[in-house]
RNA sequence: UCCUCCUUAGCUCAGUUGGUUAGAGCAUCUGACUGUUAAUCAGAGGGUCGUUGGUUCAAGUCCAACAGGGGGAGCCA
């Protein structure tokens, strides 16, 4: 007997399904739903869109007819036929049923696959599971599409590929706390004169941790191939309970040789543009769905807090408008005039050389811009050590892409390329520039100015599908107190 | 880490001033029906009210601690 082709149910409903129908074929994949004991309702996963197919249950032997259950699995096959209700242009008029994988109801009922709406906080306690329902189906298959666009552009303009290392000895790059690699025993670690634990005794014979960014090791890389990018896991220790932080997120870090701060602008606006064009571009069915998702949401919250614009519409002002630059400087000034200040509305107070809050950042964006918004030129003392130095002596080559509800979404810069300036920038920042002493050296043989930025990757994610919380666009989210499955 | 809110059926939630036998919708099960698509109709089952302690004649309801979760802040991507 000839093996049948699995046909995908994406294929079926695209272009080469019209060239099926009236032929014989075989569809596989998961039960979302068997009504009036005729129509099972098959998703495997390829698309958003179920497979409609239709059982004339007088053919079937009752029992088997009873495990088709909501989540069971089964190979199904038929004819391709037109169909004759109103939902769906074809559907499969099945000739042969085969369970692959039963599932019980009585189970099924404990988890997020029973036949109803259920809360996010639900569905996260089932990452496992929660992979079968429409919105995280549509999520996880935005998520991927967003990672291809982005090895796109950067394939497609001449970037490489860059891995950085995921264990790191370097702890000098003050960019959070950072979580410990050790093979040594926890309760009796090997102790020196001191009475400290001795890291020398540890498998790399130093303290390692894990990576906080690849970019130090990024501009390394730049400073030889031109231009490269890394796309990576990233640990962050710190303890952040929030809709907008995960222990472990991916981070694209981007780094050009020969770039100046007004050409890392240029890239992260054509970058941001390019991810949510192709987005549009090629997921209108699952975006579709988000979209609707999102109106239905937007519409229980109170006026005051909606966001006007749908979700499409928000991906499309971004592929459409110019992002609005201005410098830290002049964000000030326009905070400090706006009435928002003068009513006295800010909780926290405007003054140029603070680290801007939250409500600053959002005000620019939502409030008086209502666009992405890339500040500029921050004051030296709240950016890195590694950002260059501008000719005031007072701020630096850093720039901040800030996004309406996500707030920011890139930080970047142009690289301190003098050694002088970057050797007496580490001691001010309390590093020690002999520890990150080939880092130093690229400064020594044909330093050139440099420049690129980060972007959280869940973040990105988060915009594109309008999820709100970051635990909801990762698989497998790490927090605080949370590391299951 | 701080502020704040929440925890009652598989899920989402009501539960009045502390007072008799704890309620609804959805889901599940049983039956009916069969071109449905959030199927429909009838019936049934389902509860240690987060945990521990306290106040009280009496606690789902009041108080405290702890645990888990949401939202916001800080830190940041």
């Amino acid at each position: 007997m000839i093996k049948m082709k699995r046909w995908r149910i994406s294929e079926l409903l695209g272009k080469e399904g019209q060239a099926l129908v009236n032929k014989e074929i075989e569809v596989k994949g998961w039960v979302r739903a068997f009504r009036s004991n005729r129509f099972i309702q098959l998703n495997d996963g390829s698309c958003m869109s179920s497979l409609q197919a239709v059982v004339d249950f007088e053919q079937f032997n009752e029992t088997l007819l009873k495990r088709v259950n909501t989540a069971a699995a089964v190979s199904l096959k038929g004819t391709l036929v037109a169909s004759q209700g109103s939902g769906q242009a074809i559907e499969l008029q099945v000739n042969a049923i085969e369970i692959l994988g039963d599932a019980h109801p009585d189970d099924v009922q404990r988890t997020v696959m029973q036949p109803k709406r259920h809360s996010l906080e639900f569905l996260r306690e089932q990452a496992h599971l929660r992979f079968r329902t429409n919105t995280f189906g549509a999520v996880f298959r935005i998520r991927h599409a967003v990672a291809y666009a982005i090895h796109k552009f950067f394939n497609d303009r001449g970037f490489y590929y860059l891995h950085t290392p995921i264990i790191t000895g370097s702890d000098a790059e003050g960019a959070g706390e950072m979580f410990r690699v050790t093979t040594l025993d926890a309760k009796k670690p090997p102790l020196n004169e001191k009475g400290e634990v001795d890291f020398s005794k540890d498998f790399f014979g130093k303290v390692v941790n894990l990576t906080v960014s690849g970019q130090l090791e990024a501009e390394l890389a730049a400073l030889a191939l031109g231009q490269v990018y890394t796309f990576g896991p990233t640990f962050r220790a710190e303890n952040s309970n929030t809709s907008r932080h995960l222990a472990e997120f991916w981070m694209i870090e981007p780094e050009v040789a020969f770039n100046d701060l007004k050409d890392n602008m240029d890239l992260t606006e054509d970058f941001l543009k390019n991810i949510c064009g192709y987005v549009l571009e090629n997921c209108a069915e699952d975006l579709k769905f988000l979209n609707d998702r999102d109106q239905q949401e937007q519409s229980q919250k109170p006026q005051h807090e909606r966001i006007e614009l749908s979700l499409i519409d928000r991906l499309k002002f971004v592929t459409e408008n110019p992002f609005k630059r201005l410098t830290y400087t002049e964000a000030i000034e326009v905070l400090k005039n706006s009435n928002h200040y003068k009513k006295k509305k800010f909780q926290y107070d405007v003054q140029w050389g603070i680290d801007l809050q939250s409500e600053h950042e959002r005000y620019l964006v939502e409030k008086e811009f209502n666009c992405p918004v890339i500040l500029t030129d921050y004051p030296a003392k709240i950016k890195a050590f590694y950002m260059r130095l501008n000719e005031d002596q007072k701020t630096v080559a850093a720039m901040d892409v800030l996004f309406p509800g996500i707030g920011e979404i890139v930080g970047g810069s142009q690289r301190e390329e003098r050694y002088d300036i970057l050797y007496k920038k580490c001691e001010e920042f309390g590093i020690h520039p002999q520890e990150l002493w080939w880092y130093m050296d690229t400064r020594k043989f044909g330093t050139v100015p440099h420049a690129g930025f980060g972007l959280g990757f869940e973040r990105m994610v988060m915009f594109v599908t309008g999820m709100t919380n970051i635990r909801d666009v990762i698989p497998f989210p790490r927090t605080p107190q949370n590391a299951e499955f």
